[in-house]
DNA sequence: GATTATTCTATAAACGGTGTCAGTCCTACG
DNA sequence: CGTAGGACTGACACCGTTTATAGAATAATC
C-alpha cells in the first residue's frame, strides 16, 4: 500500500519538497499559481500528511491515553464518550487501556503509555491500587495527567470527581426519612478515594439524624463475582433494614444475592445503589440510585488535560472539580 | 519532558549511534564489553526506543483501529476485550472509534483511520450504513480489514459473525414450543446483515412448525429512544402473543414500553431478546435471550486481522467464521 | 614482512515532514 | 546604471532509529 508523500508531488511537479510543503500550508511566500498546481495535484492523489512524521518532528503524538478499570461499565463508557467528544474536537486521538481492577495491569498500562509517548493521561485508579508511585514518577517526569473519579492526594494535578460525599449523604438521608434505622454500607475497597468520601457522607447523614454509627454494618467488598453474596450473608446477621451500596458494580451483585435469598425489597430491606446503570429502572424492583454525571466528568477532565498539554495556563494552581450527583428514587428504597 | 534517546547514550559513552543501536539489539558484530556498557547505561537511564521513529522507519504503526457503533453496549465492549487480549499479546495497540450508529460518523472515523495510518481495521457497521464504498476503497487500497458482527457481502475479506440464523431459529422455535402462535419480530434496520440472517432464522422456524408468516408482525426499528415504543404501539393492533427482539439495544426499550402499558410478560406476551446484557436475569421479568460469544468473536477477528497484517498466510482464500449462539431461557418467555 | 581475515566501529542514507537560510530573478528607485 | 528590495524557490538540517557500507585496527597466515 504505497501512500502519497510530499516527495511524489514534488517530483511530479518538478518542485522541491519544501515548496510543496509550504504550498500545502498556504504560506504567503508561494506563488498563487504554484499553490494552485500543488493543491490540485495533492487533491487528485488524495494526499494526506503523515502524522507519524509530524509526531517525530514535533515530538508529540496528538493522542492522549485513558486508563479505566473497565469499559464494560456504564459509568466509564459514558465518561469515555465525554472525553472523546472533547479530544476529537481539539484534534487529539484517544487510546484506551483497561486495568481490569488490577494493580499489575495498571502498571503495565502505564508502561505502554510511556513507550507510546502519548501527550497526556487521564486515569481512574484500579480497585487494587494502593501504591501510586508509578503514577507519581510519570507525573514528575513532566507528563500532563488528570485524575478523575478514583483519585489520590499524592499527585499534584487537576482532578475531576463526582461529589461523592453529597451523593452518599442525600442517599442515606433519603433512606432515613423513609424510616430506615439500620442502614448498612457496602463499599468498594477502603483505600479508594470514592470509598472514603461516600463513607463520610454516610456517616454524616446518620449523625445529622441522631442514628448511631454501627461499624458492623459497614463492609468493604472486592469486585469478585461472589463477593457481594458473601458480604450480604455476613451482614444479614446484624439485621439491617437497608443497604446503601457505594459502588457501581456491586449493586447488581447485591440485588441478585438478595433475590436469591428471597428477601423482599424494599419491604424487608431497602436497596439504593451508587450506579449509572441505564437499566436501573427496569430491574426487579426498580433500583434507586445515585447517578453521577459521567459524560460531563469525562468532558471536564479532557478539557483540563488538553489545556495542560497546550499550556493554556502557565503554572496555574491545580484544581479539583467536584460535580453534583443526582438521587433517583425508585421502588427499591420506598 | 526530555526523553532519553540513542544519541544521549552514544554521546555519554563516546560511541556512534549505530553502535549503540546494534548493541541494544544484541548484534553479533558488537564487542561483548561494549554491549555490556551500553545495556547497563541504557538500563540506568531507563531508555525506551521511540515507537514513533520506528513507525516512520518501518512504515507501520503497530496499532489497529476498531470501529464499533457504541462501546456502551455490552456486546461490543466484550468484543473489544477479546480484541485487546489478542492485540496486546501480539504487540499491537488498539485505537477505538465509535460510529454512534451514524453513517456520517463512520465515514469520518474511516478518514481518521487513514490519516492515523493504522496497520489494520476491525469494523462492525453502523446501523445507518447502506453504502460501503468508503470501506471498499480502503480495502482496495490494500489496508487489511476484518469485518465482524455487522458485515457486508461487498467487501472481500475475512469475516467473523455469530450464527444469527441459528440463534433466531432456536429462539423462535422455543417460543413456538411454549405455545405461542403469533410471534412478532422486532428487528434492526433491514439492510444490516444481522437483520437479514435473524429474519431468515425466524421465518424458517415458523415454516418448520407450519405457522404462517405474517408480514404485519415483522417490524424494523431504528435506534432512537422512543422507536421501540412506537413500534410496539403499532404491533399491538395485530394481537401478537410473543415478541422476538432481534437487536441488542431494542430489547430494553421494548421491555420498558410493555411495562408502561401494563402488559403482563409472559402471560399476555412473551419476550425474548437477542442480547448480551449481563443484567438480563435481574430484570422484571428475567429476560430470555440469545447470547452471542462476543469475547470470542473479538478474539477471532483480531487473530485473523493480525495474520493478515503479518502476512502469515499468502493469498489464502478469505474465510467467514460463524460462531454458535446460546439460548438462555428465563421467565419472560415461559 | 606483506597479505588476508577477523573483529569492531563510524559514516551516511533513509523514513516524511517542517523550517531556516541562502540564493535567483525581476522590478523599481535614486 | 547600480543597487535595494520583493517575490519566489531550492538546499539542507533535523526529529530518532535502523542498516548498508566503508574503514580501521588487530590477528593470523604464508
Amino acid at each position: 500500500m504505497h501512500t502519497v508523500t510530499i516527495k511524489d508531488i514534488a517530483k511530479a511537479l518538478n518542485l522541491s519538497t519544501s515548496t510543496v510543503s509550504r504550498a500545502l500550508r498556504d504560506s504567503y511566500e508561494i506563488n498563487p499559481e504554484t499553490k494552485r498546481l500543488v493543491l490540485e495535484y495533492a487533491e487528485k492523489l488524495n494526499y494526506r500528511p503523515n502524522p507519524i512524521a509530524l509526531s517525530l518532528k514535533e515530538n508529540r503524538s496528538r493522542s492522549i491515553g485513558i486508563i479505566v478499570p473497565e469499559i464494560a461499565n456504564h459509568f466509564f463508557s459514558q465518561a469515555i464518550n465525554g472525553i472523546e467528544a472533547i479530544a476529537y474536537n481539539r484534534g487529539y486521538h484517544v487510546v484506551i487501556f483497561q486495568s481490569h481492577e488490577s494493580y499489575e495491569r495498571e502498571v503495565v498500562n502505564i508502561q505502554h503509555i510511556v513507550t507510546r509517548r502519548v501527550d497526556g493521561l487521564l486515569i481512574s485508579l484500579s480497585g487494587h491500587t494502593t501504591d501510586v508511585s508509578h503514577l507519581k514518577e510519570l507525573s514528575q517526569s513532566g507528563l500532563p495527567i488528570v485524575l478523575f473519579d478514583r483519585i489520590t492526594d499524592e499527585i499534584d494535578t487537576h482532578k475531576v470527581v463526582a461529589d461523592n460525599y453529597e451523593g452518599a449523604f442525600k442517599a442515606v438521608e433519603h433512606l432515613i426519612l423513609r424510616g430506615r434505622k439500620r442502614i448498612a454500607l457496602i463499599a468498594s475497597p477502603p483505600w479508594l478515594s470514592i470509598t472514603q468520601e461516600r463513607l463520610a457522607g454516610y456517616k454524616a447523614a446518620l449523625e445529622k439524624h441522631g442514628l448511631p454509627i454501627d461499624e458492623s454494618l459497614i463492609r468493604y467488598c472486592d469486585f469478585g463475582v461472589d463477593e457481594a453474596s458473601k458480604t450480604i450473608e455476613q451482614l444479614l446477621h446484624f439485621k439491617p433494614d437497608a443497604f446503601f451500596i457505594g459502588s457501581d458494580r456491586l449493586a447488581l451483585g447485591c440485588l441478585a444475592a438478595l433475590k436469591e435469598r428471597k428477601i423482599n425489597i424494599p419491604k424487608d430491606i431497602a436497596l439504593l445503589g451508587f450506579t449509572n446503570l441505564s437499566v436501573a429502572g427496569l430491574l426487579d424492583p426498580p433500583l434507586s440510585a445515585v447517578s453521577q454525571p459521567a459524560f460531563e466528568m469525562g468532558h471536564t477532565a479532557a478539557d483540563l488535560l488538553l489545556d495542560l498539554i497546550e499550556k493554556k495556563q502557565r503554572a496555574l494552581p491545580f484544581r479539583t472539580i467536584r460535580l453534583s450527583t443526582e438521587l433517583i428514587i425508585r421502588a427499591s428504597s420506598m
